[in-house]
DNA sequence: GCCGTTTTCGGCCCGACTGTTTTCAGTCG
């Protein structure tokens, strides 16, 4: 990817960002607020800043003069002086006990000024010693914390993220749970679980009750508490097993609109709500949207009710990152975003044929017909797959056995296709002839994942460009928190797909989510298929659908691109003239 | 540090919980 200087960048004003809130005294600090919003702003751009001047870089929303004036000297000298400077008067061990929870910039410099404390060992001694106790606004209750928090540091720190697909069922299930509570009349998990981030910091619950304390009682006891770390009426904080946070809040059932969209956030998206709310002479907060002067409530109940008073239309919640949605969705530029019920057809199937599916042929088409598909493609592993794959003739009595199963369902197309893997140098395992006699293929990586960037850009634009090819599979490899992607060139990547028509997959696994929502923002404004598949190994991962179409709207696609909310006629021909170029 | 259909200076989102306080500071989201 050209944007290496990029990272290198968005890293040093990260670094930046921490150093400044203990320089100030403060993680709200203006200043602080400002570098992060650069540091944010650099995240979206598709350009490299390598190539932009300072005059360029200043009229970007977010970034001014000053931070221009930086980030050039990082392009031109590798290095920021400002960072430097902070280096030396906060070292990286006094930045590191800004890590421990609930231990905030004021009290770091206190600890360090007052008692000498310049790390966490330090911290630790002046605990043991009791010397905590001896500052202002502290006492023997705050070196009990702390001496529970720095044990938290070592296995989930403040800055710890958690894979979705761990935290998403942990959710679910205190949904659950919370659900038969008596006075609860609603239930959300928010925040970037909501957002549907890869990655969640920790899970945000969102009860509407006539009575709270029961809800929060309920909810400090959950069995799958491990602590409590804290209890009020209408916020509560619990941890999970692996150190997991989850935060409850409770309103009144009347404000559930207003305090869902407080509470999946993002920050910068509600800061900028709130401005919009400030222009109007209103105030917003998690219990409505209110008349400053008269206290009238204008909005409150519903989500939708409050981006209309606010002169916008709903904002999905997968688009809430303070990315410039809320300027897109005031001119009525926002994608029209898929949904579930838009998606006719799967096109990335498995079935006990191939080593690692789970369940048999006639399971998986019942599975898809009694999902209502008009269409489903059985795309087994094919031969390359060395653990896997299945060889020609076993595809070929594959092809064989699924014709006699078309009669059980005429209401179902049933598509023969194959996974197919891309070598190293981009070819997938069979030659053009035998290709064409399958309906689709979609073929992925699965292997070589440390290839340079070159390699493995020309790797899948020689996939793409294959006839017996429709779509990439999972495009980056990566498996969340556990594996990174290969690294590719992405703008040219893109260009491939628009000149092959090769789809890009949307892979609706929860440890995948694949393309990228990043790549897939990279491709607005091009000419790009997309397919929106589960890749499921057994019948319950059709439900992958779901998670496909949350990481779609992530990515800001548009219906339009998606090839399986096509009419199932239109899809078809599509289909069918990538395989005959 | 950023920004401007009232402003190039003076604003900048809003509220809950904890521990220490007799009214608030710090932290967090």
């Amino acid at each position: 990817m050209s944007a290496s200087s990029n990272r290198e960048v968005i890293r040093l004003f990260s670094e930046l960002v921490d150093l400044t809130k203990l320089d100030e005294g403060s993680a709200q600090s203006f200043r602080v607020r400002a570098y992060e919003k650069a540091a944010s702003a650099l995240g979206e751009l598709d350009r490299d800043v390598a190539d932009m001047t300072a005059a360029d870089l200043a009229k970007l929303p977010g970034i001014g003069a000053s931070s221009a004036k930086k980030i050039r000297e990082v392009v031109d000298t590798g290095t920021m002086e400002k960072v430097e400077k902070l280096r030396t008067a906060y070292p990286p061990a006094l930045l590191e006990l800004t890590r421990i929870p609930g231990l905030g910039p004021k009290t770091v410099l206190l600890l360090r000024d007052r008692l000498g404390v310049e790390d966490v060992d330090g911290l630790k001694e002046a605990i043991a010693g009791e010397r905590i106790r001896e500052l202002p606004g502290m006492g023997a209750k705050s070196e009990e914390k702390l001496a529970h928090a720095i044990e938290r540091l070592g296995m989930h720190g403040k800055d710890r993220r958690t894979p979705i697909a761990e935290a998403l069922p942990i959710a679910e299930e205190i949904v659950a749970a919370l659900s038969g509570v008596a006075g609860v009349k609603s239930v959300q998990y928010c925040g970037s679980l909501r957002r549907f981030r890869e990655t969640i910091g920790d899970i945000d619950i969102l009860v509407a009750s006539t009575q709270p304390e029961i809800a929060s009682e309920a909810f400090v006891e959950l069995p799958i508490a491990t602590e409590v770390v804290a209890k009020g009426e209408t916020k509560s904080v619990i941890l999970v097993s692996g150190g997991l946070q989850v935060d409850l809040r409770v309103v009144p059932p009347s404000s559930f609109g207003a305090a869902v969209m407080y509470f999946t956030g993002s920050k910068q998206h509600n800061i900028e709500l709130r401005q919009r709310a400030i222009d109007r002479g209103w105030t917003l907060n998690e219990y409505g949207l209110s008349d400053v002067e008269t206290d009238e409530v204008i909005a409150s109940k519903t989500e939708k009710a409050i981006y209309a008073a606010l002169d916008l239309p709903y904002v999905a919640a997968e688009l809430r990152e303070g990315i410039g949605e809320i300027a897109s969705a005031s001119t009525g530029e926002l994608p029209k975003l898929v949904e579930e019920r838009h998606i006719k057809g799967d096109l990335h199937v498995h079935s006990d044929w191939s080593g690692d599916g789970r369940a048999p042929l006639e399971a998986m088409l019942d599975g898809a017909a009694a999902r209502g598909l008009a269409y489903v493609a059985i795309t087994d592993h094919a031969e390359g797959l060395a653990i896997n794959g299945l060889s020609r003739d076993r595809m070929l009595e594959q092809r064989e056995v699924l014709a006699a199963m078309r009669a059980k369902h005429d209401d179902m197309e049933i598509l023969h296709g194959a996974e197919l893997n891309i070598a190293p140098d981009g070819s997938v395992d069979w030659d053009d002839d035998f290709l064409e006699g399958f309906d689709w293929g979609v073929a992925s990586v699965h292997s070589h994942f440390d290839l340079d960037a070159e390699t493995q850009t020309q790797r899948l634009i020689t996939a793409m460009e294959t006839p017996g090819v429709n779509a990439i599979g999972h495009l980056s490899g990566r498996m969340i928190g556990r594996r990174p992607g290969i690294e590719f060139d992405v703008d040219a990547v893109l260009d491939a797909a628009e000149r092959t028509r090769c789809a890009i997959e949307i892979n609706g696994h929860l440890d995948r989510l694949d393309a990228t929502a990043e790549v897939l923002r990279r491709a607005r404004g091009r000419d790009i298929t997309f397919v929106l598949d589960t890749d499921a190994h057994a019948v319950s991962e059709y439900r992958n659908v779901t998670w496909a179409v949350h990481q779609s709207r992530r990515g800001w696609v548009d219906k339009s691109a998606v090839a399986n909310t096509w009419p199932v006629k239109k899809f078809l021909n599509w289909a069918d003239g990538k395989r005959r170029r």
